[in-house]
DNA sequence: CGAGTCTGTTGCAGTGTGTGCAACGTCCAT
DNA sequence: ATGGACGTTGCACACACTGCAACAGACTCG
């Protein structure tokens, strides 16, 4: 790989912590100051970093720009969208899609919660992959092979007294929700947030995306929450009809 | 400047506008493919670039992180200040920044007026939602239903005979503010203060701060305050650029 | 079934490109 | 004035990047 561009691309997350200036760059890259300056340079006129008033650098705006690109053509995300929105509108909480890639679990959108009391989570994030139910849904439906493989190589953090704790747990958990169809996490990851998830799967059957109702204790209580389950399922087996060209999203008049 | 980075940059706008396989990257970017590869394997590396199951790249997902981080991190208050500075300068009257937070307008920062007349106010203060300049213009852009919602839980305290009386007045209002792009209090909070404001939007257009200049009609009338209002429009505009990343604040020379 | 042609990938030698250094300019505080 | 901190520039060296050519695998076609 080339030393250049992964010295540069170090830069951006350094950067993503907060604003930085030459030294603090140049420091953390273990580099020159002089050289810091040149990759800076670079990335400025690609517009993905952005130098502020007191000479500091930032993210940039066509970082900013490329990201809502990439969303876009990311078409499962939009035949979703109104989905999540509606399935907002009846439940009141939040509600996520998520897909895998490389390795991880990521949130690719996200409708709000109603409720005051929320949980915290952020679009593009990577996603707790051993507890968080979306994430079962997806590793669930990976090749058994690919699946072992990727289960011996992580680690598992103990979020909560309820967190996968090994190895064998999970593709025992994995091997359950690939039987049954859906996933949950009871506070798995954060003590008083429960969520359930259900996946969206593509004409070949593939589980192309996840999406999740979440809502902490508060609010609802785990059973409560479930019986939400149902529609959920319905809403996501609609995303996949839309999505493997099965139905459309409203029958021409 | 960097040759390689900017090769490896110039391989993100072109994948933004889709997924395309190492010979289309290597031609459009003029170099052999062997080069192409390692710049895509370093993009890989970073997570900026994804390949999909077809062997063909994307743009990854970490990308989709960094916006999200970056946008976080963009602090409104930072970026304005040195505008309200320099808009204090050259009008000598109060300037101020506020937000819009959990059914509140706040004042987040503030430039004192140069004249020994000025008007109370403080950081932090939450305005008075129904007759503010900077309130109007916050309240103007919320979706229609919160809007309405909104305005039907407020009071509407008469501080003066020309505050907004009720809620469709205040609709009303708000909708004019909406349609013109920046809003006035000509004495409904205190007799004798005018207030002209205008907006700070975001990349995708919404309001994310309003500024005003305010000033007792003992120093100015409220014709030659409204006189201001271009300079005023300026410098929000120019806020708004800075914020979404548009324009930097100098360029180096 | 094997020749042909597409891909993506690897090892190598030359050199052009990135590197660190040192010196300079500027700003600010003392 | 004087020192320090910071960003910037020019330069000579060496090394990291480049393009080439050869290889490997997938696929198509006769």
């Amino acid at each position: 790989m080339s030393q250049t561009v992964d010295r540069a691309l170090s830069i951006l997350p350094l950067l993503a912590e907060g604003p930085a200036d030459l030294g603090q760059v140049a420091e953390r890259l273990g580099v020159h100051k002089s050289t810091a300056l040149r990759l800076l340079r670079t990335l400025h006129e690609h517009g993905m970093v952005y130098r502020q008033s007191d000479q500091r650098y930032r993210l940039g705006a066509r970082l900013i720009a490329l990201a809502q690109e990439a969303m876009e053509n990311l078409d499962i995300r939009e035949i979703a969208h109104p989905h999540l929105v509606r399935l907002n509108e009846s439940c009141g909480h939040t509600v996520h899609l998520a897909v895998y890639e490389d390795d991880e679990v990521l949130y690719i959108d996200k409708v709000e919660s109603r409720y005051p009391v929320r949980m915290y989570s952020r679009i593009g994030k990577p996603v707790a992959l051993t507890v968080a139910a979306v994430a079962k849904l997806l590793l669930a439906d990976l090749p058994e092979a690919e699946r072992r493989a990727l289960a011996g190589t992580l680690e598992y953090p103990l979020y909560t007294a309820r967190s996968t704790p090994d190895a064998p747990a999970f593709l025992e958990e994995l091997a359950r929700v690939r039987e049954q169809g859906w996933a949950v996490d009871l506070g798995g990851h954060e003590e008083s947030i429960n969520c359930i998830a259900a996946p969206v799967r593509g004409a070949d059957g593939r589980v192309v995306a996840a999406m999740s109702v979440s809502a902490p204790n508060v609010v609802v209580t785990a059973e409560e929450l479930l019986t939400l389950l149902p529609q959920l399922r319905r809403t996501a087996d609609a995303v996949s009809g839309e999505y493997s060209g099965r139905t459309t999203a409203k029958e021409p008049a």
